[in-house]
DNA sequence: CCGATTTGTTTCAAGCTTAAAATATGTCGT
DNA sequence: ACGACATATTTTAAGCTTGAAACAAATCGG
């Protein structure tokens, strides 16, 4: 590494180099790791449930009445079909959700049922304040600064990802 | 970071809210998740391996002729001792890696074969190319900044998630 | 109407992961 | 030496995850 590189970087604002981008990587992956190690051990303690099957419920929150298909909710949780099939049969089992009957019979639509949606309800609201505790030593203007920098990595991930379907 | 802010950093500049954290836990997850997938699905289709296995492999280079013990690599990867047992067996079946025997018949260290550290080097080699083009949608003071800010978190998460301890 | 194709989902085999129990070995005080 | 405790690891049972194959139902072209 010379002194000039440093003084002239080849293109202004130019992209990370290698060792900078595993770095960065590392980093991401051990927050990651950390937070998901700490609620889903919270979510079994105190709810005896996991965080696939939290995040399943949360999708169907959203969606509401309606329900979601199995595919559509794949897509939501970014898993496979087949991982929500089996997500699906156990979370029936417990009752917290429901099938729908509707035109077309491939499609198998979900929904909460009104035990879930309260249990959900109380899922949410723990998860909310163990997010904002983990994140309590941010500052809010470098919590905004990090989510703006992390939606500028998802747009960087989504055109690399994406580009090689076009070489 | 205002004039105000820096005077009276107790309340201005405070943390962030549960929906401000709660987004920014979003971002940071998708970017994670994506990342995990694309390395993962890379590492499969070019090399016929797994995300576990090469972070085991990847601490063990680090470890040289020395290697670790089941125990410091289930530290390291951050994952279960059980977990390590597992994918240690993986790996000796693989050729990759093999044991060696020591003075505390409890311990069991492991290091990379030849066949193993060949195969690592060839790994980490395009890991890296993967990594950097992911995140080449950055500017270098975009992902130091990120960088920066990812480890404030991660302290963050850990005086979180050891203040409960002596609650 | 019917064969071919597409679409939505489930099944399957393999691997990853964990917490808890079990096992094996080492260490310490007496 | 011995018993009690501590340490390192493995085993076990259950759940999560995937890609590929199998299946079922809808749609489309003739």
């Amino acid at each position: 590494m010379s002194a000039a590189a440093a003084s002239l970087p080849d293109r202004l604002g130019g992209a990370p180099d290698g060792k900078r981008s595993l770095r960065l990587w590392l980093r991401l992956l051990t927050c990651s790791t950390r937070i998901e190690q700490t609620v889903s051990q919270r979510l079994r303690d105190e709810f005896g449930s996991t965080l696939p099957r939290f995040d399943m419920l949360s999708a169907l929150d959203r969606a509401g009445e309606a329900g979601l298909t199995m595919g559509e909710a794949a897509g939501m949780l970014m898993v496979s079909n087949g991982n929500v099939t089996g997500l699906a049969a156990r979370l029936k089992a417990d009752g917290l959700i429901e099938a729908m009957a509707g035109a077309d019979r491939r499609v198998q639509r979900v929904r909460l049922t009104p035990t879930g949606q309260t249990r959900f309800t109380a899922m949410a609201r723990a998860h909310e304040r163990w997010i904002e505790a983990l994140f309590a030593d941010l500052s809010e203007t470098e919590a905004d600064d990090l989510t703006r920098l992390l939606e500028r990595t998802k747009r960087s991930l989504h055109a690399t990802t994406h580009e090689e379907l076009h070489g």
